[in-house]
DNA sequence: TACGATTTAATCGTACACGATTTAAATAAA
DNA sequence: TTTATTTAAATCGTGTACGATTAAATCGTA
């Protein structure tokens, strides 16, 4: 009785599959984020785009798929909205043609500072503490390991 | 310095967000339970579904859309679609015509131990301690809580 | 140099997910 | 009883998300 699921007696409930909670737990988060995000026109997924770029402006959409954990047939079509709402620009690498740089444009550097200040007062409006925040944060990346490792 | 996003200088850091650890995570649950459940036909929303049905077969649309957190924009075309595979049968009340009773058929009775196992069995390739998955899950419920409470 | 393999995006098809609207049924109020 | 409100599903439009395929550019190696 050391492992996870064999006790299959009352293990397959909903209310005590992990897999449930963090599904339930995203989607709480999209809610959130969707409501601080609309007024600025923003999506939830879009704003992770922005989080990234505001890192590291112009990388190309193979790493930015990458760091998000997100391949072209989601990105493309994303990119090319956020493009049309003048967030940021596509410019395709003339030493190698295949890739493809994305740039952010100024009105995703002037919007910077209102959205993560909005974004950071609806977070703390939750008051999670930061032991909480950091060892969920500690816990997630370890089971993330293990799922991703779970190939072998 | 007690709260989160105090520390504006580096805290919109795409690696120091919750919402994005949970966010990747479940993506991995995603990719994981797709590949158990693909050669059953099962998505892995429409798994979701089934646990909550063979808990409560019966229940109405509605209350299948609380317990899972979804509404019907989502949850019509799904249970439309595992009707058409075979899972489930729609059943409208005669007592009150606006209810629809969602009933599991054969194939999900019949199937429920072959799915389960193979859940289980993938789950604990993956090594998660007992500790570890109760720990996750209680903090997990707590931030969905403080997430939830937030509309106040 | 030529040509097969690899890499990068774009495209396509399917399936969620959600807010908003619509429709029909049931209940409450006047 | 008639009307107004509420409730439950279905529908619609937009936006992810992913696997598979396609197309073009580059690279490796003979």
């Amino acid at each position: 009785m050391k492992n996870i699921g064999d006790s299959v007696h009352d293990f397959f409930t909903l209310k005590k599959q992990l897999c449930f909670a963090i599904y339930e737990t995203a989607g709480e988060f999209t809610k959130l984020y969707t409501s601080v995000l609309h007024p600025f026109g923003l999506t939830y997924p879009q704003y992770l785009v922005l989080l990234a770029l505001w890192e590291q402006d112009g990388i190309t959409l193979k790493d930015l798929g990458e760091t998000l954990s997100l391949g072209t047939g989601t990105l493309t079509p994303m990119i090319t909205r956020m493009e049309a709402n003048g967030w940021l620009r596509k410019e395709r690498s003339r030493q190698d043609e295949r890739r493809v740089f994305i740039l952010l444009e100024e009105k995703a550097h002037a919007e910077k500072q209102a959205i993560t200040k909005k974004v950071g007062q609806e977070i703390q409006s939750c008051h999670i503490e930061l032991d909480e925040y950091s060892q969920l944060m500690k816990q997630l990346n370890q089971l993330q390991q293990k799922l991703k490792q779970r190939k072998s």
